[in-house]
DNA sequence: GTAAACCTGTGAGTTAGACACAGGTCAATC
DNA sequence: GATTGACCTGTGTCTAACTCACAGGTTTAC
């Protein structure tokens, strides 16, 4: 199964899984002829599974570590609890921020709807910006 | 005044006034006998501006756009508005985005605690990664 | 046989800075 | 005046997770 085959299956782009290959996630053989990438169903289940880490937030780095510790026969399991524990926190992080921004936002474009437009002058480049920074509240 | 002043001054780093000077948003003068780069108050003006844009979710091309049309002497407004739409619908896109993730997240964390740590065997790398996918309700 | 359509691997580009580092500058000594 | 050490500077390189550009190889249709 060649690299396009393979990202059309699992709904992701060849580029995406070229990526994962050349990065060493995936390990296909190469085809001595013509030096195309050949993905074995193991391969393929390989790639399913960095999917579904994927999903969960997992980086590609926490992926490799999940790999190496499976690859030696160890139980990863550790490994992935270990890990989902710092993503939970980033992502409850960047929640957080996102929320707050969000709000910051719709109050900026709430109060620029009554306002004109002007031209710059002096030390105000947009009065726009300039103005609802320095009136927060 | 001097990097390391002007970033301190606005609570930036270093780090990010180079940024922006090496990429144009910036534009002191430089000195002829260091070379060291002198921020006069217009300069300093611009990266307070560049910050509160920054804490909008402006993005330093946009802020460049913005740069561009005040320096024409026309209104950023129009420029403004049309631009804010835009990472207005980002924000709420990745808001949502994050809010499911971080849904997944809590429940596959949940699914976990009750369930032992297992070798790698046959297909399954990480039988937590690959049940927690494959059984999502 | 040839032309077009399709596919491949590799190299480079993307954001918004952070980091490393060789060297320049400045104040306080001696 | 020379020297030491602390501090500061610009420039080059690196990051995450891909996406894009491109020269060339392969397959299919006629
Ligand atoms: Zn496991
Ligand atoms: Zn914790
Ligand atoms: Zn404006
Ligand atoms: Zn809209």
């Amino acid at each position: 199964m060649h690299v396009r085959q393979l990202a059309k299956m699992l709904g992701v782009s060849p580029d995406t899984v070229r990526y994962y290959t050349r990065i060493g996630l995936l390990e296909p053989q190469k085809s001595i002829e013509n030096g195309y990438k050949f993905y074995s169903p193991n391969e393929q289940n390989r790639l399913r599974f960095i999917l579904s880490a994927r999903d969960l937030s997992f980086s590609v780095d926490d992926i490799k570590q999940i790999f190496h510790k499976a690859d030696e026969g160890e139980s990863p399991c550790p490994t992935v609890r270990r890990l989902i524990d710092n993503r939970l926190h980033e992502t409850e992080q960047r929640f957080q921020d996102t929320l707050r921004l969000r709000a910051r936002m719709h109050t900026a474009v709430e109060n620029w709807g009554g306002k004109p437009d002007k031209k710059p002058s002096g030390n105000v480049i947009c009065h726009l910006i300039d103005e609802f920074t320095k009136t927060p509240e």
